[in-house]
DNA sequence: CTGAAAGCGCTTACAG
DNA sequence: CTGAAAGCGCTTACAG
């Protein structure tokens, strides 16, 4: 059983391939009456335009990829993507459009994927996620003019453009909140330093402890696993003047922070305040409960799909800012001891 | 600047496109030399081909989907799916074979996404996850003859090829264990209960409690949420004669397990055993740390592209089974209460 | 408003 | 071993 083919619906129609593309297309040049004709035909008979075919003339992959660059085994718990993705396609797929995933292990292998894929007339844009502050990707991206958008902030040297959130407001939210309270010792476990907003995080959380005269705060990098979280808080809570809060940039590595302070013998939230990253299940699956800096990544993945479409559109979408992070106070946070 | 094509290699090459072709592919029908300078000019000229081009005429997408059929936030925390990917992804980008993913919400919409990508030629081929036991997705496939592997048993009634795991024998050994033990009350919080794996563990569970002489265990099932994870706990703990040790089919399931027995102010392992279901992460990120089933579920990615593209190339492979899961004992588990 | 034709960039029988 | 040509299923100027 053949594929039927507008050819097909031609010769049932009486008309030229030709008419039944503009009808099917819904463009000027056919008659109301002979579209419907058309129209008809291909809706019982069940035809679909092979993307192929359609992409060979119209120059249009209707695609786009997703390359991720981190180790498989960090993709584990992390819950970004896939509510990130599943934001992508909740617009991708009304436009059908289909999203081309890879996994791969470092820019080096992401600059190669996304130079086949392109050459290869997969896809049509990109998204480009965890940007660093010297992203090898974004030259690249240039050079072959692959329509694209930046999941982070805008940056200048590229007219690429960029959905972001205001980490640092949300940065700075947390570290009010917590002097509310009346910590003074206030550290941070960040992640990877060569991020972009890693480095922003960092940058408002110093400014706003400086700002609330707190003298200089500790900062730890990490890169963001389990391991690093469990030797970072214990490298804090093991010095004098240990801080009695602490910030971290994800979710797994407050968790292990409970880990490390229940092994120390240090309560959460009596001795020892901790704030997650982002707002995972994995904050109410632990106790005490996380609090933590949330927001609706799956809205940020409808709104990255929409900006890139708009970029492959040729519509030169500016930047998009989404929703402030709000922290959701759980049983992690309380006043400092006494 | 355009893309470089065949023909420009055909040009600079002084032969005909056709035995460009037939180079390129490695095919016979050109000499040594000939082929050797056109090589060497698509090289230089970083000549890639065109996907839709080949598709075209090749009659080949070069491209796999695969289509996830769970609410969105389902796929938060459950860490199967990504390291899955990652393994499907491992073997696929050898051969130059993309993956083509999409998040839907349940079956009907999975089916129309399959036929969707089907009837426009995009992929070639499909991976069937998450398998019911009564599956409106397989006449759809079988109606279609999409070549696909199934995630799951080998079943009757399709001659599609199934990647699997004796879901039934580790099963047996988180009973034998516990039996081991000394427990003599043993619990399941069973998944979906459409899903056939559900069915295939809660039988072997049954049995495995049955042949120890312990009479008939309780089994409860969920939607594997942490929220149903919970309330199945609590259920099992507040009645009479309360389980000393309980199987759980999932991780979630099993730390909302852990929390719901502090809450209760029982004990784990004291006075409950905990068994989660598959080994992620998320297992050593919570105290006590989870005794769990623990299998590569990268490596089950790795297979199951090679079994679909075998399936594809017209090769018929047949089922193949992959490592039983094994236990890893952490601090969950220990003798019941004297 | 409609038809006939070229073209997208490949692959693949079919002659030479 | 090589070349000329048809064809994959669409889109899109270009005539009528």
């Amino acid at each position: 059983m053949k594929r039927p083919t507008i050819a097909e619906i031609a010769a049932r129609a009486g008309v030229s391939i030709g008419a039944v593309s503009y009808a099917l297309n819904g463009r000027p040049g056919v008659s109301a009456k002979t579209r419907k004709l058309i129209l008809d035909i291909a809706d019982e008979i069940g035809w679909r335009p092979n993307a192929a075919a359609r992409s060979l003339s119209g120059s249009r992959a209707h695609s786009v990829g997703l390359v991720i660059a981190r180790p498989a085994d960090t993709l584990g718990v992390e819950p970004f993507f896939m509510r990130f993705i599943a934001g992508l396609e909740r617009e991708l797929s009304g436009r059908r459009t289909a999203l081309l995933l890879q996994v791969v292990e470092d820019h080096r292998a992401a600059i190669e994927a996304m130079r086949l894929c392109w050459a290869e007339r997969r896809v049509d844009g990109m998204v480009v996620t965890d940007l660093w502050t010297d992203d090898a990707r974004l030259p690249v991206l240039a050079e072959l003019r692959i329509p694209a958008v930046l999941v982070g902030r805008p940056r200048a040297g590229t007219d690429l453009p960029a959905v972001w959130t205001d980490d640092a407001a949300a940065a700075v939210a947390a570290v009010d909140y917590l002097v509310a309270l009346g910590h003074r010792r206030i550290a941070r476990v960040a992640g990877l330093p060569a991020l972009e907003h890693t480095q922003v995080r960092v940058a408002a959380f110093r400014r706003a402890v400086a700002g609330h005269g707190l003298g200089e705060p500790r900062v730890l990098e990490t890169d963001y696993t389990w391991e690093e979280g469990v030797r970072a808080t214990r490298t804090l809570l093991s010095g004098r003047d240990r801080p009695t809060a602490i910030t971290y940039d994800n979710d797994v590595m407050a968790t292990a922070a409970l880990n490390v302070a229940q092994e120390m013998g240090i309560a959460v939230p009596g001795e020892l305040s901790i704030v997650a990253g982002d707002d995972s299940q994995l904050c109410v699956m632990v106790r005490p409960a996380l609090t933590a800096l949330s927001w609706d990544i799956q809205a940020y993945g409808v709104h990255t799909a929409r900006v890139l479409m708009d970029r492959i559109d040729g519509r030169s979408p500016g930047s998009l800012q989404v929703a402030t992070a709000t922290l959701a106070v759980r049983s992690s946070t309380a006043a400092p001891p006494a």
